[in-house]
DNA sequence: TTAATCACCTGAGGGC
DNA sequence: TGCCCTCAGGTGATTA
């Protein structure tokens, strides 16, 4: 599924054929997402272009001189540049036709994503502005989580995964950042030490660092038609790997579910 | 204000 | 082989 280093890649994917462009269609064929995709799309940015595009948390953003489109591509979306050939398959919902003869296509087949338009303020859209830092800025620290947590009782999992403390730590992040920093998952995030929270914050800086680096290979494997596990998926220390033995101690690797969420942690080394 | 739960949706995989 | 059921998961909305 999209995680922020998916949603990174995507966009530097399709940032260099976007930016500065005109958009001469837009074509919907689902428009039942999370939210509906608006009616007046086409009308409100065909022939006009798009100046720039960006990231914030798990959303792109492109910025129009009279509004901003938001995007989201939930659990399984997708965006892609093509050639305005290439046909339509089931689950493409949206196609931007652009001035370059490209079309960039919003396919998703669970439909949780989001097609949104805006001509306020982006940064006070409600959907934007009670997000926490973003994971690799220098404001996200272990001093800014450890005071945010001292009179917390969620577990650390769901208090890191918490789009109000901080933007793009999903499950599997979440999963391999508490393993690597020998925490278990149902710590009540107040019980986590000051020095705990500096080797959490560096794991996931580190392992979102590296899913980055390593992040169109990520995509290129999670968009095979098979949707089989890639390459990243080898570098998981735990994340799947319920059953399996522990890298660190041998340990057969436990699931459980904390805030709804499949957590494979291990007994012995995560305390 | 916080925590827990529900809802949305479809494909994969297991059991029969 | 086909049907049915369960699970997976991001995140806003709702409830306690």
């Amino acid at each position: 599924m999209p995680e922020l280093p998916e949603v990174e890649t995507t966009l530097q994917g399709i940032k260099p054929h976007i930016d500065q462009q005109e958009i001469k269609k837009v074509i919907i064929r689902q428009p039942k997402l999370r939210w509906p995709i608006p009616r007046q799309l086409n009308t409100l940015i065909s022939g006009k272009i798009i100046g720039n595009s960006w990231r914030r948390g798990k959303y792109i953003i492109l910025d129009f001189a009279h509004g901003h489109l938001l995007l989201h591509l939930g659990m399984s979306g997708k965006m892609r540049i093509l050639e305005t050939s290439e046909p339509a398959q089931k689950h493409d919902h949206v196609d931007f036709i652009l001035a370059n003869n490209k079309l960039l296509r919003f396919t998703d087949p669970r439909r949780f994503g989001a097609v949104l338009w805006t001509a306020d303020n982006i940064n006070q859209h409600d959907l934007l502005k009670h997000l926490g830092p973003e994971p690799l800025e220098k404001s996200f620290t272990a001093n800014y989580l450890y005071d945010l947590s001292r009179n917390r009782s969620a577990a650390i999992k769901t208090f890191i995964m918490d789009g109000k403390i901080v933007v793009g730590v999903g499950n599997i992040y979440a999963t391999e950042a508490l393993f690597l920093s020998h925490i278990h998952p149902l710590r009540p995030a107040s019980d986590v030490t000051l020095k705990e929270y500096q080797t959490l914050v560096s794991e996931i800086k580190k392992i979102l660092r590296k899913a980055i680096k390593i992040g169109g290979t990520t995509l290129r494997d999670f968009t095979k038609s098979d949707g089989s596990p890639g390459y990243f998926y080898q570098q998981l220390n735990a994340y799947g790997k319920a059953g399996h033995p522990c890298p660190g101690c041998d340990e057969t690797l436990d699931v459980i579910k904390v805030g709804q969420r499949s957590s494979v942690f291990c007994p012995k080394c995560q305390r």
